[in-house]
Parts: C-alpha cells; sequence; structure tokens
RNA sequence: GCCGGUGUGGCGCAGUUGGCAGCGCAGGCGACUUGUAAUCGCCAGGUCGUGGGUUCGAUUCCCACCGCCGGCUCCA
C-alpha cells in the first residue's frame, strides 16, 4: 500500500472505491465499464469452453479494479485459456456490439434462460422480493426483471452498461487470473470457477493499475522480512514466525512503545499460562464457540488441554483472585503474551495471518456507567499510535453474530452503547456497521487498514463484554455495599503485532521509522587508517542512544559498502575520511534522500538523537532546515 | 476446508523425446585500501518438498501427503 506522500496524482483513494459501489443510475462511467466487460468475458468464457461440455454462469459484477464472472465449467481453467480469453474479449470489444437492455416478464425471463440453474435462483431471488447479486431492488412495487444483451450474448442484469462495446478501449482491458469461488459465497454450495480482469478508462490507467501492482510486489512484506533479515518460517510450524535479530528488535521497540503509553494511562501488565485445562475454556464458551481455532493437547484420557487463542479467561482468573470495591475500577490489565489460533489450510499470509502472533491486548473491568469515559480514553490511545506511525484507518462495527453467547436483549443494550459513543466522539460518517461481525462475547469496534495490494485487515479492536463477567462470576461492592457484575472492555492497540509491522513494513516500503530499526547508523572508514575514529565515533553516538555499525574499509569500496547499508534501510549513512578524522565535522547521508556534508558533530548527534526520541517517521525531519527547500516534505 | 498454481544449494532462477544437476547473487578464503548504490580471483555449498509407484535407471512420468502463492469461506 502507498503511504499518503506518495501516492501518485490521480490514484484512487478508498472513499472513491465507496463512491464507485453506489447501485442503480449514478454507477459510474468506469462502473459501467467494467461491468460491461464482465459480460463480454461471459460471452469468450462460453466461446472458449462450449465445445469442452457445457458452461453455466453464475455472476459478473464489477470490482474496485476490474471485473469478474463466475462459472460452472467442464474442466479446469489453465493458462493457455486466460491468454485466449483475454484476446477474444479484446476483439469483441472492437467488433462495436450495442448492449440492449429489455425488460422481461418472468415466463421469457425463466425461458431465456432454461438451461442456466444459477439465474433460476437470482430470479426466484428477485421474484421473493430480495435484492440480486446486482443490486435491483424490488422497493415494494412487482419486481423489474430485465436483460442485456450484446453479440450473441445474454445475460439477466440490471445494468447499468455502457451503449456501445467501442465505448471501451480493448487495450485498457486485461484478463487476469482464474481462482475457485463458492457460489453465493456459501462454502456448502457448489464450487465455481471465477476469472479476474481489470478495465480502464485508457490504456494509461491500465498500465499505471499494472505498475502499482509491481510496486506492491516490491513492497511485500514477506519480501522485505526476508531481504532484511527480520523474520522466517519453517514447514514444521506453519503460519508461526521465526523473529530473527532484525525483527524481534523492532517488535520488541514497538512493544516498548505500546508498554510505555499504557503504563502512564494506569494500566498494569500481567503474563498467564500458555495453555489451560480444557475445563477454563467450557466456562468462557471457547470450548462451544472456538474449538475450532483452537490447539488442543491431549495428555492422557483424563485431561485434554487448549493452548490459549485469547487472554480473556485467564484475566477474568486474576480478577477473580480478591474482591474489589468500586474505587479499584476501573482495572486496566494489560497482557502482551503470544497467541495460538488454529487457522484452516489455505488460508495463512505472511504475517498478517498467522497462527502464532502477539496482541497488545488488555482487559478493562469497569462499571457499567463508566463505559462511555473509558471508550473516550481507549480512542485517544488509537488516535495516538496511529498517528505516530501516520496510519490511516478506518473502524468497523462488528454486531451480534449467529454464534453468540447472553441473551439478546443484553445484546442489544451493548450494541446501542457503542453506537452511540461512536456517533458522539468519531461521527456517524467515520465508520460502518458489519451485521453479525462482533465477536461471540460482544459487540466489537475494529480497526481497518490496507495493505499493499489494496486487501483489508482487521487490526486494533476493541470489544464490549457482558457475558464473560457473568460466566466467572466476577463482581465487585458498590458504594451502598451491595455487589454487582463488572462490564470488561477487551481492546487492542496494534491488534496482532505480526500483522501491524507487516502493514508498517509495507507502508514504509521497509523504510521503518528510525526509532524502531535495530541499526540506526552506518560508519563507513574511507580507509583502515580511519576505523579507529570510526570505533570511538561508535561510542560517542551510544551516549545519544543512536546504535552505530562500523563497516570497515576490507568490506569493499565505498559505493558497494553504501550499497550494502542503502539496502538495508539503515537512516543513517556516515562517511569517515580524512576531514571527519581530524575536524569536528560529519558527512550524513540521509536515508529519505539528501547529504549535509560539514555539519558540526555535536549538531549532527543531536538531530539523529532527536529523531529518535521524537519518533519522527523519516531522517529528514530533523534536518529540515539544512536540505533544500521542500526536501523534507517528500 | 474448497478451487487453481507452485516446490531445484541461504535468495532469485535454468534444466523434455527419463541417462552421473547448472547460472547469478549471497557465503568462505586471498588480493585490492578505496570519498557516497556492486573491485578482482579462487573455493565451498543441493538425499531436486516428503513418502510410495512405474522403469535397468526418475529432478523429469503416475499417486498420496506437506509447505508456499493467488482466490473462496473463515478471521487479529
Amino acid at each position: 500500500m502507498k503511504t499518503k506522500e506518495d501516492a501518485e496524482p490521480g490514484s484512487s483513494s478508498p472513499e472513491d472505491h465507496e463512491r464507485t459501489r453506489d447501485p442503480g443510475n449514478t454507477a459510474s462511467r468506469l462502473e459501467r465499464i467494467r461491468h460491461s466487460c464482465a459480460h463480454v468475458l461471459a460471452q469468450a468464457t462460453k466461446e472458449r469452453f462450449s465445445e469442452t461440455g457445457t458452461v453455466h454462469i453464475a455472476t459478473g459484477p464489477p470490482t474496485e479494479t476490474g471485473f469478474y464472472y463466475d462459472f460452472e465449467l467442464p474442466r479446469p481453467v489453465v493458462p493457455e485459456d486466460l491468454e485466449w480469453i483475454d484476446q477474444r474479449v479484446k476483439e469483441i470489444l472492437s467488433e462495436g456490439h450495442a448492449f440492449v437492455r429489455s425488460e422481461v416478464d418472468e415466463s421469457s425471463a425463466r425461458e431465456i434462460f432454461a438451461n442456466e440453474p444459477f439465474k433460476q435462483e437470482i430470479l426466484d431471488g428477485i421474484l421473493a422480493g430480495n435484492l440480486d447479486d446486482n443490486g435491483v431492488h424490488s422497493d415494494g412495487g412487482p419486481p423489474v426483471l430485465s436483460t442485456y444483451t450484446h453479440s450473441s450474448f445474454v445475460d439477466l442484469c440490471a445494468g447499468p452498461h455502457v451503449d456501445n462495446t467501442d465505448e471501451i478501449s480493448p487495450d485498457a482491458v486485461k484478463v487476469l487470473n482464474a481462482a475457485g469461488a463458492y457460489w453465493r459465497g456459501d462454502e456448502k454450495r457448489p464450487m465455481l470457477q471465477r476469472i479476474y480482469g481489470t478495465a480502464w478508462e485508457t490504456r494509461e490507467a491500465l498500465d499505471h493499475f499494472l505498475w502499482q501492482r509491481s510496486e506492491a510486489e516490491r513492497r511485500d512484506h514477506r519480501k522485505l522480512g526476508r531481504e532484511l533479515d527480520m523474520f522466517m518460517f519453517d514447514q514444521s510450524a506453519p503460519g508461526m514466525p521465526y523473529w530473527l535479530p532484525n525483527g524481534l528488535c523492532v517488535l520488541n521497540r514497538l512493544l516498548d512503545f505500546s508498554r510505555t503509553e499504557h503504563e502512564k494511562r494506569g494500566y498494569q501488565e500481567v503474563s498467564t499460562p500458555l495453555v489451560n485445562e480444557k475445563s477454563l475454556w467450557e466456562t468462557s464458551g471457547h470450548w462451544e464457540h472456538y474449538v475450532d481455532n483452537m490447539f488442543v493437547i491431549p495428555i492422557d484420557e483424563h485431561r485434554t488441554y487448549g493452548v490459549k487463542p485469547m487472554n480473556c479467561p485467564s484475566a477474568m482468573i486474576i480478577f477473580n483472585r480478591r474482591t474489589w470495591s468500586y474505587r479499584d475500577l476501573p482495572l486496566r490489565l494489560s497482557d502482551l503474551d503470544v497467541l495460538h489460533r488454529h487457522e484452516r489450510s489455505g488460508t495463512l499470509q505472511g504475517l498478517l495471518r498467522v497462527q502464532s502472533f502477539r496482541q497488545d491486548d488488555a482487559h478493562i473491568f469497569l462499571a457499567e456507567s463508566d463505559i462511555g469515559e473509558e471508550l473516550g480514553r481507549i480512542f485517544e490511545i488509537i488516535e495516538l499510535f496511529y498517528s505516530t506511525f501516520g496510519l490511516e484507518y478506518r473502524l468497523r462495527m462488528g454486531t451480534r453474530p449467529s454464534s453468540f453467547l447472553g441473551d439478546v436483549n443484553t445484546w442489544d443494550h451493548a450494541e446501542s452503547a457503542l453506537k452511540h459513543i461512536l456517533d458522539e466522539s468519531i461521527g456517524g460518517d467515520r465508520y460502518v456497521i458489519a451485521e453479525g461481525d462482533g465477536a461471540f462475547y460482544g459487540p466489537k469496534i475494529d480497526i481497518i487498514m490496507r495493505d499493499a495490494l489494496d486487501r483489508e485487515w482487521q487490526m486494533g479492536t476493541v470489544q464490549l463484554d457482558f457475558q464473560l463477567p457473568r460466566r466467572f462470576g466476577c463482581s465487585y461492592v458498590k458504594p451502598d455495599g451491595t455487589r454487582d457484575t463488572p462490564v470488561v472492555v477487551h481492546r487492542a492497540i496494534y491488534g496482532s503485532l505480526e500483522r501491524f509491522l507487516a502493514v508498517l513494513l509495507e507502508h514504509t516500503a521497509g523504510a521503518l521509522p528510525p526509532w524502531l530499526v535495530p541499526c540506526h547508523v552506518a560508519l563507513l572508514p574511507v580507509r583502515t587508517e580511519h576505523t579507529e575514529p570510526a570505533k570511538n565515533l561508535v561510542a560517542e553516538l551510544s551516549e545519544a542512544s543512536l546504535c552505530a555499525r562500523v563497516m570497515e574499509a576490507a568490506e569493499g569500496s565505498i559505493g558497494a559498502r553504501v550499497r550494502e547499508a542503502r539496502l538495508a534501510r539503515i537512516p543513517y549513512i556516515l562517511v569517515l575520511g580524512d576531514r571527519e578524522a581530524s575536524g569536528g565535522t560529519l558527512a550524513v547521508r540521509l536515508r529519505e534522500g539528501g547529504e549535509i556534508r560539514d555539519i558540526e558533530r555535536s549538531d549532527a548527534i543531536s538531530r539523529m538523537h532527536r529523531t529518535l526520541i521524537e519518533r519522527h517517521r523519516t531522517t529528514d525531519v530533523a534536518f529540515a532546515d539544512l536540505l533544500g527547500n521542500g526536501q523534507a516534505d517528500h
């Protein structure tokens, strides 16, 4: 993903994506182009496969960057098919076919699509007054059935489309890849073949999109993790990262930041067992609702242990060790332990989706009346953290899922409490609601970010829980001497540190904020005789908390060593020759570009130090006044 | 879990009618002592993901399993 600073002019923002999702007549020109391309793709695919056997078409909507169409095909799609289809799509586009809309009644629709079982099912849905996949509303009136025909292809479709395929530039369209997709997104229904394509208004826009994709590959955190020697995986532990010295250093600095800021805000850190006996997970409800995601360890015929996928049950145990007064609340227990969640095979993705990870987790026990104020404090922390890293996020509220604990009234109450707070502190337009996306014990608000390939990921989360404290019999003494059950807020700011670091790496293309990296300064003595002065400088730098590494003359030419330091994304490169060894000055080359020669030694050191303690995201902020105009802003 | 692809030294890749496995980078050693993105030479390194099968012989053909990649489903 691109950071705000280097986003290409004209590139689409998430807000644009939201806008283009509008169904109906307000569809943008691009959306009509893409939707039309989906039909052309379906025509080409039918042509390709109908000799082999029966082709059934399902649905083919536009997407944020293109389109796809789902089919049931007589055989798997091979790369040669995609090539052929790509050529054929371009050919059809250039033939100048009109898209003709017709409104039809049920019986003729049934007849036109007599051999299309998926279309029949869509018809059932529309006639039953539901939304169909293309966004047709029944609007209370009689459902409108429409077809769009171009060339030999007719589809049940609400549109809209371009008037004629000649409005679409064939060299702005490309068929990309094939993948499986369940019919109606339901894993119990047939697996269809989905063919993806991308379409733009101009060839330049297509080229730009393809360029962005290759850029994203360059920024892929898995690639950067290897190059920077930060983490690795082994076949024997799928989805469980090995943290190497460079990576663990970054991880620890992220944790340090979290610990420092939370300590200031009254959080107390605890650490709890990695595995607990099954009965604990039964009490918490995990055994019933989450066991598929747990690593389960049978010890003998009487005992079974579960590796913790969450810290919350242990937090309840800690709370229950003594009697609490209302004066003790809110009690804020943070927990940075490693969690394990068993994932279905085929779902793992580098650090973005792992089976073992750390969370900057905390459980806050509080009186119901304090929820609003406490959530306000949590949102302040979120804002501090994400602005420190310059990351943009959006919020998503998840409501009661199908598998849940407790009673519906309590849920409704919790949901409206969260919604009220969101509306008040965030504003109704800055979050979306995802029905059924809550945790099984309570509704939640998630922080959502995008990776290099624009895929969305859940980062931090704030969850309201009325269930677990009740199930564990938690209580505190109120001012009147009676007891009450506290509410628990589960919250994580980074979310998974693994996932957070992955997104941060992709946003920064590996150039992490200097305060996070293991080595701040590369010292390059010009000749062997400059090694000694360089080593003295290392000591001086370390007094300013700057970690420096000497890359000796024997390691290669200055050019070679500069290259190596650049590839390692070391924030500052200092070349030390006769001038620097004798005088009191340094030559500082900044990772973000720009070089300052003959800067007074203590001045340079204090500027670099400032970059760390002020947590700048780039090296150039502290040197802005020494660089040319505007350089500091890039 | 499902669909498709893929798996060759640390990394990136070659390797077809099945016949003793190659290149670049990285690494080690030696020389070079260098002013801002690659100095030169030599050397070492692989049970070709794992297990079966076919064959006189399998990296190559077949089957199963595992990992990885892209989707779907699920989710921090």
